[in-house]
DNA sequence: CGTCGAATTGACTTGGTTCAATCGACGTGG
DNA sequence: CCACGTCGATTGAACCAAGTCAATTCGACG
């Protein structure tokens, strides 16, 4: 991990000094007087792979941000077919603004910490503090962004397009660090089915599409889940 | 079109008043004096279908609200392959917030009305005016819920389904003040081409499929664009 | 070493694409 | 007023990418 530069200010609450959601999240444009008010009333809450954090056309009353892990937030039609509509990664905000029910399940992908709010609070602070509010309107703006080129996949590419877009999302998403070069390698944070309902896929299809690609030298996969990128630019020439 | 209580304020300006926007758009949080100072640097233009309105990567200088009309949102992969991530209705606001470039190309799916707002003036209404950027946060996250219900669409529902689906889409959006009948009628605002777009299907698919749910007496169509739905009971319950 | 869930691989089927022919509505010019 | 060209839509037939069903294999863990 990177160095960067913090004031470790006394006024910066313990808890939030070493948070990736004090410098890129949504805590960031809070005041340490705001931000040491907001920490009294969070809890950190740690949730294993497979935790329902939320259920589709369900009350939820708090947000969160995303301390560690992935969160997958599906929908599933009535017959079980399901299909997972985001992926949140720290220091993302968790949750839907403004709407008591949630039009998605959220589930923790991998262990997860969770930094959660009473929905009231976040609400009240965020009436008060327009740069908070404007703060989450820039990650709506990207979740948004990121639906729609996820479309564009859906709709439109292959199945080993897919996979190989999939594979290119996690590397650039995962460890954002290491940006630019050409070799990367990280842990998958999804099952076979799990990459499949993302991709509108079988796990099937999923685990044909990354034989071949490690068949054609462009990763190498030990023990199911460890991913090497042999070359970055040659996965992105096949994602359509 | 229902009666609406409105209080024809002097204050409001003239081109406001019949504004669709005025009501339910974002010029709904307006003061009347802040109306009227918007109304002074916003023109209206008119666009026939086909025109295009920004293109991606290419930077916008301007806002704008529909008035009138559908714009389509679409994405285009190197090699051509086209899908449309989002379309437009009166009276949405149109373009990406805090991003010179656009990440979609917009175009007039039909003949359609904008009311442009230069963007420098907009950002710098929003940014005195909390709550104008909440009613354009509203928006986004309403496209966001949006955008995550069609990629469930477009990643696991069938070429029949995913037909069924556009026309209650189309059907429900269109002409809301109809809500609740079992029977509607509309004109589609796509061609075969830009449906397929739309769906992730060739026009071929989407002509068979509309074929059988004729054949099969859910809708009638004449003359290619006017669509009769029968009954919507009936439509939904073949949208998966 | 044995068990169990996840992943891989193979054989077969099929929904949707592709390629191609035809239809129909509309506008233009002879 | 009708012949012709254009453009969108429809329909048919052949093909193939991805799905389905089923049999192993792999890997983690007791």
């Amino acid at each position: 991990m990177a160095d960067r530069k913090d004031i470790h200010n006394s006024d910066t609450p313990v808890l939030c000094q070493s948070c990736e959601a004090r410098h890129n999240g949504m805590c960031g444009v809070l005041e340490p007087t705001e931000l040491l008010a907001l920490s009294k009333i969070t809890r950190v809450v740690r949730h294993e792979a497979g935790a329902e954090l939320a259920a589709e056309a369900q009350p939820v009353d708090s947000y969160a941000n995303v301390m560690r892990g992935v969160v997958k937030l599906t929908k599933t039609l009535e017959d079980g077919r399901q299909q997972i509509v985001g992926l949140q990664f720290a220091p993302d905000f968790l949750g839907r603004l403004y709407t008591k029910e949630s039009a998605v399940t959220a589930e923790a992908a991998s262990d997860v910490d969770l930094c959660r709010v009473p929905r009231a609070a976040l609400e009240r602070l965020m009436s008060e503090n327009p740069a908070l509010e404007h703060r989450l309107m820039q990650q709506t703006l990207r979740e948004l962004d990121e639906a729609r080129d996820w479309m564009v996949t859906l709709g439109r590419k292959t199945a080993s397009e897919k996979v190989a877009s999939f594979l290119y999302l996690i590397a650039t998403h995962l460890d954002p660090s290491h940006e630019g070069e050409a070799i990367r390698h990280f842990d998958l944070p999804l099952t076979r089915s799990d990459i499949a309902d993302f991709l509108g896929l079988t796990l099937e299809t999923v685990s044909r599409q990354l034989s071949r690609l490690r068949a054609d030298k462009v990763i190498a996969i030990t023990g199911n889940r460890h991913v090497d990128v042999m070359d970055m630019a040659r996965l992105k020439s096949r994602c359509g």
